[in-house]
RNA sequence: AGGGGUAUAGCUCAGCUGGUAGAGCAGCGGUCUCCAAAACCGCGUGCCGAGGGUUCGAAUCCUUCUGCCCCUG
């Protein structure tokens, strides 16, 4: 049996993720499935340049604002209900197109990948919280050097929430994180998933995009947004409060910052995040790359993806 | 114009009494299996403003010039 094929748009931020993804799906009968930890989340379409219904040009596009900003989304919860709706996709007969800012989160769903028990706001994971504070992480990673030495060498000792994680899930399920990781890394992936990747050849002018896009949002009232997001009451440590554009402008809210202050720091937060999703996926030797010259120019970029995907037996 | 101060990494600045320089931020690279727009790790990228002098040896002391800042006119 073969494994159902899955079409992924992959890319730094700002890199036209969306705009390829739509034009992926309307030219191959598909349906876009984000696949992006914040977009997710609802009221915060600006900040997190969340697709507009005029974008999405007809396109169905699932995983979009579709959660409260107060729930604690998380990687395993998102590929459980990305993954019905590209189950669901499928069982109607249409390409399911992923397009995706989370790395994490598209390797998990396409591996098919599940996570073993224990998650943040868990007993197990509250009481390991107070042991870090009462006793700092040294104790903890001895401990978790004794249950699971493979992790405790592979962790560095300062990376606090790989070790609760690690301690978590032997703690929960009896088995070390390593023998959990070497079991699911070694079945097979789930789906087929063929890559694109949309990219900027020089990172001056990615920055340059990024720079222009914050300003866009701005413009486009992200500070009302923000407002708005914060008066609905938030708990502080959403994870909806973790994305670029609101944490910075909270802190403006908060008179930590002046505006313009905080404008900088969203492009300088947004061109760090890039970078590391350029490292994240670098990785994958998978992906069929374009890559932008100054400007996006979709038409070419459109064409170029229908060759490659011909290639690969797709019409 | 006179007096004082300052000039060191992309930026802000350390560098005591002489032994060819180091922090933070930025940048670059990386890790990643339940907060991932998160978290964590690694890397110094330099004609020490320019010229001259003292010295075995100068970012450091002396001197001239240049730029910037402050004060007095």
């Amino acid at each position: 049996m073969t494994k159902p094929r899955v079409l992924c748009v992959v890319g730094p931020t700002a890199c036209g993720k969306t705009k390829m993804g739509v034009l992926l799906a309307q030219r191959y009968h598909g349906e876009v499935v984000s696949v992006d930890s914040m977009q997710i989340y609802r009221g915060m379409e600006i900040g997190t340049a969340a697709p507009t219904a005029e974008e999405m040009a007809g396109v169905p596009h699932h995983m979009v604002g579709i959660a409260d900003p107060a729930e604690q989304w998380s990687v395993a919860r998102f590929t459980a209900a990305a993954d019905r709706c590209v189950q669901d996709i499928l069982r109607r007969g249409k390409l399911p197109v992923l397009v995706g800012g989370t790395g994490l989160y598209l390797d998990a769903i396409v591996a098919g990948r599940t996570f073993a028990a224990g998650h943040a706001g868990g007993a197990v994971r509250e009481q390991l919280l107070r042991r870090l504070a009462e006793e700092g992480i040294e104790p903890l990673w001895k401990t978790l050097r004794e249950i699971d030495p493979a992790a405790a060498a592979r962790l560095h000792s300062a990376d606090e929430k790989r070790i609760l994680r690690a301690l978590e899930v032997y703690y929960e399920t009896g088995r070390t994180i390593t023998a959990h990781n070497e079991e699911t890394a070694a079945l097979p992936k789930k789906y087929n998933a063929v890559y694109i990747g949309l990219r900027f050849r020089e990172r001056e002018d990615m920055r340059a995009l990024i720079d222009r896009r914050v300003e866009h949002m701005v413009a486009d009232g992200l500070l009302q947004e923000v407002e708005a997001l914060l008066s609905a009451g938030l708990p502080p440590a959403s994870t909806a409060l973790q994305a670029i554009g609101y944490k910075e402008f909270a802190a403006c809210r908060r008179g930590e910052v002046t505006q313009e202050e905080a404008i900088e720091l969203v492009k300088l937060r947004s061109r760090q995040y890039a970078k590391r999703q350029l490292t994240y996926l670098r990785r994958n030797g998978d992906i069929h790359w374009l890559d932008w010259e100054k400007e996006r120019d979709f038409d070419k970029a459109l064409q170029e993806v229908t060759e490659i995907l011909s290639g690969l037996g797709l019409r």
